[in-house]
DNA sequence: ATGAAAGCGCTAACAA
DNA sequence: TTGTTAGCGCTTTCAT
């Protein structure tokens, strides 16, 4: 009416004008009622969410984040590997932010090297995300870059500076002390540990979970073996050991990796777990269905991702504010059958 | 120096017009240079790069999605079950956009239920995107939407109706036919089906295959059972399966389920494969180091991301044209240990 | 409680 | 080959 314009035969998207002009208020008007600002009568914003309704309206998120600074999207590095453990996180990831009304936008990297690192966080700060989610459990190494919006790093400690670092545990190192304890409980005199990649925090981090709950009983400790998450490299490790009549109880570091290793083992005559003990990393549930079932520990995926979500949205929304505290994500053991006495007892 | 404004103490991000008094062109020069446009020298666009290098300047993408009304995005809706599966395909689709240049939005559905799929391209086409990748194994139902841009299926036929719908498959029904007539060869009379849930196109899909090969050989075709995908629901079948002593080989649409089943076979005292043979669907690697090695088809996640976005991109950027022709994907059996020729022969 | 005007940083259409 | 002029659709001041 008041513009000359008059709306095309039908074609174009609805715009918020549009809908301002239909609920008979102003642009901005529309604006608060969709961002849930106060100071909107109820009336208003009765109407104006009928014409959004009538229109089939859909807000512009693009020119809502140009005008305002901010995206409501938060961005995410995770590991290009289909496995349990990192599929898990990032399921529990999306829903956190979905949940908080914010976009997901996911950037995959190859392995954890700081190269690859750095790449995908340009590319996301390019793409303007809120806040970053770093899931990649990396490597050692500097990423030098100018990283202006919070990170959040979970199950590894802050690998490179930015503007504002949160962290969140998936309690890796409790997990394998459990893991190695309830084995010594079993019985043995010891536990062989099967890590992952050396340079990888993950496998630090358990290790010395395991170190330190062998230490605690005064447990001798016997060298590293070191495996690549897959049940191949398991496997290897499993024929291997499989020599060993010292050997009697196994930590591996991931589910995968304890499968390939029972495999070996027994290939090579060891029973398990009549002669050795294994316990798996994870929590994947289908390994309750092999034989034997994998006795293994649980890592908290969706408590730490909506925990970590919980603190990033903090840091991104009340930057000046004490950040909530952390709380610790429970310590599950799943005893199946895996694991036994050693065979002398 | 021209204008009277001076940048702020080191302050804000820099824009392209920062860039482009840097390099003395214009805006617009800037501009052709960053989306590798014809017509701009090789000295100028030399000094562009340079400019913007010198400047750490970033694109903002909000700013370039409102102006131009694509956002060089496409967004996935994915099921929010961290199977090996889903997870594979997932991984293939990033790499597959990223190769593009395109940035990727993911959204989860718990289900495949029309509702949600609804709500998550509603909250992708608000994202804005150029187009989408719908790749979860949709149910039955009609999605009652305005979606004005490409959508690809992958694994699945259309679901609804979009401005234009393309389809790729994960070569679905060959495989499972491959997998029954694996077992066929074998001697067995015929094969038995623990299938998905009903109302998934995916179980179909495989029912389908399974039965095609049965009537080629002139088998009789049992009843088919349900399964939810998981471990313990083809546990529960095996449980079922083992006092019929006329079942002697079972194909399962997923690794996991045949995982299960054979548990449940074996906990009921049919050994595997001498009493009953077993045929997975997915070819998850680490089911090579179970007892016993699963025989299973793989299905080309790969393959089909690669391909389906390569259509998908191919909509959006030339609408016009005639789609390039689907490349069928490789039927690709993995003979292990858990299949072997019929007791009685 | 509401509205008017002025941009956010980029690309599109046109002109030179 | 390059630059100029207008917006893209929203949110921000700052009035009212």
């Amino acid at each position: 009416m008041t513009t000359g314009l008059e709306r095309g035969a039908g074609s174009s998207a609805p715009r918020s004008e549009d809908v301002a002009r239909l609920a008979g208020v102003s642009r901005k008007t529309v604006s608060r009622v969709l961002n849930n600002e106060p100071y909107v009568s109820d009336e208003s914003r009765r109407r104006v969410l009928a014409a959004a309704e009538e229109l089939g309206y859909r807000l512009n998120h693009a020119a809502r984040a140009l005008a305002s600074g901010r995206t409501r999207s938060i961005g995410v590095v995770a590991l290009a590997t289909a496995g349990y453990g990192t599929a898990s996180l990032l399921v529990g990831i999306e829903q956190a932010v979905r949940d908080a009304g914010y976009a997901l936008r996911v950037v995959n990297t190859p392995d954890g090297d700081p190269q690859s690192i750095a790449g995908a966080l340009e590319s996301l700060l390019e793409q303007g995300v809120d806040g970053i989610v770093v899931s990649v459990p990396i490597v050692e190494g500097d990423v030098p870059l100018g990283v202006d919006v919070p990170v959040l790093f979970v199950g590894a400690p802050p690998a490179f500076t930015a503007a504002r670092t949160l962290t969140v545990g998936v309690g890796a190192h409790e997990l394998a002390r459990a893991a190695t304890e309830h084995l010594l409980d079993l019985g043995h005199s010891t536990v062989h540990h099967l890590a992952g990649p050396r340079r990888w925090y993950a496998t630090k981090d358990r290790i010395e979970g395991w170190r330190a709950a062998l230490a605690a009983r005064g447990a001798h400790e016997p060298p590293v073996l070191n495996g690549d998450w897959s049940a191949a490299s398991g496997y290897a490790a499993g024929l291997g050991l499989a020599s060993d009549r010292l050997v009697t109880a196994v930590f591996a570091a991931g589910d995968e990796m304890a499968i390939g290793l029972i495999h070996g083992l027994r290939e090579s005559g060891r029973r398990v777990p009549e002669d050795v003990s294994v316990v798996g990393f994870d929590g994947n549930p289908v390994f309750a269905y092999v034989t034997p079932p994998l006795t293994t520990v649980r890592q908290p995926f969706e408590a730490a991702s909506s925990e970590g979500i919980r603190l990033l949205l903090h840091a991104i929304e009340k930057p000046d504010t004490e950040l909530p505290p952390a709380n610790d994500p429970p310590v599950e053991l799943i005893v199946r059958g895996s694991t036994a006495p050693p065979p002398s007892l």
